[in-house]
DNA sequence: AAGCCTGCCAACCGCGGAGCG
DNA sequence: ACGCTCCGCGGTTGGCAGGCT
């Protein structure tokens, strides 16, 4: 994950820092504070150049320095800034006490960025059993091996599209869907939960914002919780709806249609 | 078991702005 | 006004870890 420690033409040394010189910067600094830092690692008693023991002590060292999973507020916090200020890591910073600017960088190109990405391969990044999200006496694990076809294509969604388009599109995609897999699909809805990354389907969510689509059992139902009007096209049981979960619902909408589930958060715009 | 792929993150690099003579 | 130095910011890279085939 670091660099292997090499030395450059200058004869200073690059690459992953030791434990040693950690605590010769940390020290120094703690005593005598950070008044040059070109010259800092002279009298710190290390062969790095001013830039590298600056940064490893904003990124690492300093007291205060949060590091590790962010939380939903942070995340919230992230992504609502950086709609507001762009590419202004240090900006966002400030509001984060003990986020580094590196970081919340790190945060945005690794998890976020790659989330939004039109793109971005399809494909499932994460499984968890129904069980383990829920308290449910129901809930059992499956198998996630089902062959479910994508009921969505580039061509026919975009974000622009608007909801009273989307709606109908979205209701033959799922008709068509679960009939081709008959229960299958409800089965995966009620018993397991995957996090997944599927672009086409986030950006059909994202357009319809104020709906919920899911399956019931042997068919496909929209809901819309604006309004809370429902439609049901299956003359069969349908009211089982996996998502109304409580346990599921405090993270957000959790959106499915076939086994690829994971949860919406309306206030991010984005799956998790 | 081994090779490949991808996510993650520490660290590097280049550039621009501030400060100073 | 100009040039130099230093600092901080944002973009990018390198490589480990873990999952997948």
């Amino acid at each position: 994950m670091v660099r292997p420690p090499s030395i450059d033409s200058n004869g200073m040394k690059k690459g992953a820092w030791s434990e040693d010189e950690d605590q010769k910067l940390r020290s120094y600094i703690q005593r005598y504070g950070h008044w040059n830092w070109r010259l800092l690692p002279k009298y710190a008693g290390l062969k790095r150049c001013g830039k590298s023991c600056r940064l490893r002590w904003v990124n690492y060292l300093k007291p205060g320095v949060k590091r590790g999973h962010f939380s939903k507020e942070e995340r919230q916090i992230v992504i609502k800034l950086h709609d507001e200020l762009g590419n202004k890591w240090s900006a966002i910073a400030e509001k984060l006490p003990g986020r580094t600017d590196n970081e919340i960088k790190n945060f945005w190109h690794t998890r976020v960025e790659r989330r939004r990405k039109p793109n971005h391969s399809a494909k499932p990044i994460n499984t968890l059993s129904y069980a383990e999200k829920t308290d449910s006496s129901e809930a059992t694990s499956l198998s996630t091996s089902h062959d479910l076809t994508p009921p969505f294509d580039d061509a026919s969604l975009s974000t622009n599209s608007s909801q009273d388009e989307l709606e109908p599109m979205l209701w033959e995609m799922l008709k068509a869907d679960a009939a081709k897999n008959e229960g299958l699909a409800a089965h995966v809805f009620n018993e397991e939960v995957l996090e997944f990354d599927y672009p086409e389907l986030r950006y059909s969510e994202l357009s319809c914002s104020g709906s919920s689509y899911g399956s019931g059992l042997n068919s496909w139902a929209v809901e819309d919780e604006a309004c809370g009007s429902f439609w049901n096209e299956s003359e069969s049981e349908t009211s089982s709806y996996s998502y109304a979960n409580p346990a599921v619902e405090e993270e957000g909408l959790l959106l499915g249609y076939d086994p690829l589930l994971q949860y919406f958060d309306y206030e991010t715009s984005l799956f998790w």
